[in-house]
DNA sequence: GCGACAG
DNA sequence: ATCTTGTCGC
């Protein structure tokens, strides 16, 4: 009798409850912001496009310091329990400053295009319960393994979550999700046409003409790319420079620590 | 009808 | 997301 929540192409969910989340995406993306709006400032580039006179201007203003991950992973015998991991990392040393997971049992499916209404309510619980746990640390900005703006209704779970938690996020996919035209082939086209694969970086401009994200490739060694994308008041140019502070790995490491260390919480409380 | 479809 | 070995690289 029971469903497995977590197949896909599920048939479980009716179309009028897909209704009702078109209706909340639709709903929260009045409040989305979509450009810089966040009390902190970038720090001081390497060799990056040297705007410098204006980068050192309001001296008032703290500098981004704590970057926070968030991830879900797995387990592989019950695919309806899930371990959501919260991390924050110290950008000047790039040591994970904060940790909290939590064990849940999923009770929404994934379907596409929707990944926010399975995924989202662990997150929050975890950003609301470090509100209250550990202040200080708190993130400055989030970054999401999810898309932003680059979603079928421009309102991704790196939104989505943005929106509720009313914070600065950033959408990170390891995963072209195919929308406004954009294609995997189409990417490699780009990537053809100018070259070889090196750390670069390619506007994903859609049918429709809007920039819906750009598609990154973070490493030297990196044939994939990563497709960065706008998720509430960062835009897409700090975006990019945010994610350029970890360019040690495919994956940024806030995104890239959530994963293992959600993974590896499955291990010290259950059989994975 | 067929293929695509973040995690 | 998860099922999976070796392997190339820093």
């Amino acid at each position: 009798m029971e469903e497995d929540a977590s197949t896909s192409g599920n048939s479980n969910i009716s179309p009028q409850l897909v209704n009702e989340w078109i209706e909340i995406q639709d709903s929260l993306k009045k409040r989305l912001i979509t450009d810089d709006e966040f009390d902190w400032k970038l720090p001081p580039m390497k060799d990056q496009d040297s705007e410098g006179m204006e980068e050192n201007q309001d001296s008032n203003v703290e500098i981004l310091k704590y970057v926070g991950g968030v991830d879900l992973s797995f387990s592989r015998n019950d695919s309806l329990i899930a371990c959501a991991t919260l991390v924050v990392l110290d950008i000047s040393t790039l040591e994970v400053v904060h940790e909290d997971s939590s064990i849940i049992k999923l009770r929404i499916p994934y379907v596409p295009g929707f990944l926010a209404f399975r995924e989202a309510p662990v997150l929050l619980e975890l950003l609301k319960k470090m509100e209250t746990t550990s202040p200080t640390l708190y993130p400055q900005v989030l970054m999401v393994d999810g898309n932003g703006l680059l979603h079928p209704r421009g309102f991704g779970l790196a939104c989505h979550l943005g929106v509720l938690a009313d914070l600065p996020t950033i959408g990170i996919g390891k995963n072209l999700h195919q929308v406004d035209g954009l294609t995997q082939s189409r990417v490699r086209q780009v990537l053809e046409a100018n070259g070889k694969p090196r750390s670069d970086i390619f506007p994903l401009i859609g049918d429709s003409g809007s920039t819906l994200g750009a598609a990154m490739w973070t490493t030297k060694s990196s044939l994939k790319p990563i497709f960065i994308s706008v998720g509430h008041r960062v835009s897409l140019p700090s975006a990019i420079k945010i994610v350029k502070l970890f360019g040690r790995f495919r994956v940024p490491e806030p995104i890239r620590q959530a994963d293992i260390r959600s993974k590896d919480f499955f291990r010290k409380h259950g059989l994975s």
